[in-house]
RNA sequence: GCUUCCGUGGCUCAGCUGGUAGAGCAACGCAUUCGUAAUGCGUAGGUCGCCGGUUCGAAUCCGGCCGGGAGCUCCA
């Protein structure tokens, strides 16, 4: 896009392309904004970008601004479109540009002008009576914005940094077309139907005490599915040459000296003292593991040991970041910490990728890595970094992978790829990671016999595949609405009689079942089948088998699938043996 | 932690500007013995999150605390 740019003068703004959403949600900021200062002249502006849907602008009001006043804030948007104001753009010089928003009393625009670079000419767009700098781009004119809704009030800091003032952010979405407003809010609807903490909760799969908040309670049926998880994830690590451990939930306070996490993650440690003694309760399962290696000398023979792990690990959360299972403070690592030399650290970042592919591919789940680099805040030399970060690059690499780099968002130990994980209604959840540490081999100085008998440091890698087995849960829960595929849904099938009469035969076909290995339940109560099947449907398991006088003659079952494939939800009459094989498929 | 909104029987919710609580579903009982998304009738169940204040009187107004939602900050 251009736009004519005369010093001091307005120019109408041009546009060459069909503009793009960015400048589409931008100027519904810039409506917004314009809106709540004809509502309340008081408003002080800072910013209101485009995000990735919709858009938002944050304020400082002199009053509580709440969800309330949303509808007249909405009231004046529409009309300002009807008003079709066209956009106009100039340029200003610094000190005119301060000049204008001095006088227009706007300290946050004041603030973000004097940032900006001297003598560079500075863009200001307007619309009718409201004007203020912006980089653009824009739509011509407002009454492109068809539809819009106002979504929600929010406070968020000035530039993003929790010292500062707490502004009101009101968050916005529009397009050019109603109709396509109406399917993103229907899409809403959908993603808050799916909302594991609602399915969780209807499913008795999990809860949350109040007396224990983001201390996740694991009831009957979610704990079947966790367990299957878990067995699921120990078949595949025994088959890839993991050896599994437990160590203690809580250890010596100077266990975590030793190995940093003491001057690093205190504000988030749980750490009490019993009899003189400090202990803390772990955040990660590593120094344990490394303790585990130290017990014996080990050999470049043994390398590489893989160590797996599923550590119950605390960390104190601030309360308002805990989300169901998706944060909280108490969770299950299915972590794993692999020693090895230095030559075979290509090989074993590849294995766990594979690894990790294959467990995400099983679900459906498309993923994307991201390779982060050194923090701010960390430990090791400026060597041992650039190393760890160039092995985990070229291993991507080596596989034919693509991956984003994520500037300075390592752990403090060492760089790391994270695999963030995409849901079936395109949200992305980070899970699987594998960090390279060079740190705790050396404060632990772990060591192994070479070739030569001398002495040599291993490498250690830290690695997840689910992440968090509770996190990992949540997502399985939202990316199947509930609807979890027959290998793992807690009740794999409901038998329902269509009387008590045939109740006998149901507990029958019920033990049956179960012997083969399948997980089954009997509706026996007294109601109508049509009830019962509401029921099992609302339950959402996966094959519902109905017996009755022609089922107990023939000793068979009548099968209904609670999804319909291929238009068939009825399968009709089939073998116990026959339905075994179905639910196994 | 911060801003803001919310907190009524197991669940979902009603209860306008203050006059000591109501529905549907679930539960329980009885009848019905039924063929692919709710059979009928009846019974029981709540100190309205907790503590304090205002008032003749508080689920309703005010304050504090606890818990939750949205977002911000944070996420080894």
């Amino acid at each position: 896009m251009k736009v004519l740019r005369k010093n001091g003068e307005i120019a109408e703004v041009r546009f060459e392309e069909p503009e793009g959403k960015k400048a589409f949600w931008h100027t519904s900021a810039h409506v917004l904004a314009q809106a709540v200062k004809r509502l309340y002249p008081e408003a002080k502006c800072a910013i209101g970008p485009a995000i990735e849907n919709g858009f938002y602008y944050d304020f400082e009001f002199d009053f509580s601004f709440s969800e309330e006043n949303l509808p007249a804030v909405e009231e004046e948007m529409r009309k300002i479109i009807k008003e079709s104001l066209s956009l106009q753009v100039y340029e200003k010089f610094k000190e005119d540009a301060l000049a204008y928003m001095r006088n227009a009393e706007e300290p946050y625009k004041v603030e973000l002008i004097e940032a900006l670079e001297d003598g560079e000419p500075i863009s200001f767009y307007k619309q009718g009576e409201y004007e203020e700098f912006c980089a653009g781009p824009h739509i011509s004119n407002v009454c492109a914005i068809k539809a819009f809704k106002l979504l929600s009030v929010a406070g968020a800091y000035w530039r993003g940094d929790e010292k500062n003032k707490m502004l009101t952010r009101i968050y916005g979405i529009s397009f050019p077309k109603s109709s396509e407003l109406e399917e993103y809010l229907h899409m809403l609807e959908e993603a808050k139907a799916r909302d594991h903490r609602k399915l969780g909760k209807e499913l008795k799969l999990f809860t949350i005490f109040d007396e224990g908040p983001g201390l996740p309670v694991f009831l009957p049926k979610g704990m079947v599915l966790k367990n299957l998880l878990i067995d699921y994830w120990r078949k595949i690590h025994k088959r890839e040459g993991y050896v599994e451990v437990s160590t203690p939930i809580m250890l010596d306070r100077s266990l975590w000296e030793t190995s940093g996490h003491w001057d690093y993650y205190r504000d988030s440690m749980y750490a009490l003292k019993v009899d003189e003694e400090d202990y803390a309760i772990k955040p990660m399962s590593c120094p344990g593991g490394m303790l585990i290696y130290n017990l014996e000398p080990r050999s470049y023979k043994e390398l590489p040991i893989r160590m797996g792990e599923l550590g119950l690990v605390h960390r104190n959360e601030k309360s308002g970041t805990l989300h169901g299972l998706m944060r909280v403070r108490s969770f299950t690592q299915d972590d794993a910490h692999i020693f090895m030399r230095e030559d075979q650290v290509i090989e074993e970042i590849q294995r766990v990728m594979r690894l990790i592919d294959e467990v995400y591919s099983k679900f459906g789940f498309p993923y994307e890595i991201e390779l982060s680099t050194r923090p701010e805040k960390s430990i090791g030399s400026d060597e041992d970094w650039e190393l760890a970060t160039k092995a985990l690059a070229s291993a991507v690499e080596g596989l034919g992978k693509s991956y984003v780099i994520n500037e300075g968002d390592g752990a403090f130990y060492g760089p790391k790829l994270d695999f963030h994980l995409r849901d079936s209604i395109g949200r992305t959840w980070q899970c699987g990671t594998i960090q390279l540490d060079f740190q705790l081999p050396q404060r632990f100085d772990i060591n192994y016999i070479g070739a030569d008998g001398e002495k040599h440091r291993p490498i250690m890698l830290h690695r997840v595949v689910f992440g968090s087995i509770e996190r990992f849960i949540g997502i399985l829960i939202e990316h199947y609405a509930g609807k979890f595929p027959s290998w793992i849904a807690p009740v794999q099938v409901m038998i329902l009689p269509v009387s008590d009469k045939f109740n006998e035969y149901a507990h029958k076909v019920l033990s049956e079942l179960e012997e083969a290995g399948i997980r089954a339940e009997l509706d026996g109560r007294n109601e109508k089948l049509g009830y019962k099947i509401r029921e099992a449907r609302m339950d959402k398991v996966p094959f519902m088998v109905i017996v009755g006088e022609n089922e107990q003659a023939h000793s068979s079952v009548s099968v209904r699938m609670r999804d319909a494939e291929e238009g068939r939800q009825d399968l009709g009459e089939m073998s116990l043996p026959e339905l075994s094989k179905l639910v196994r498929k």
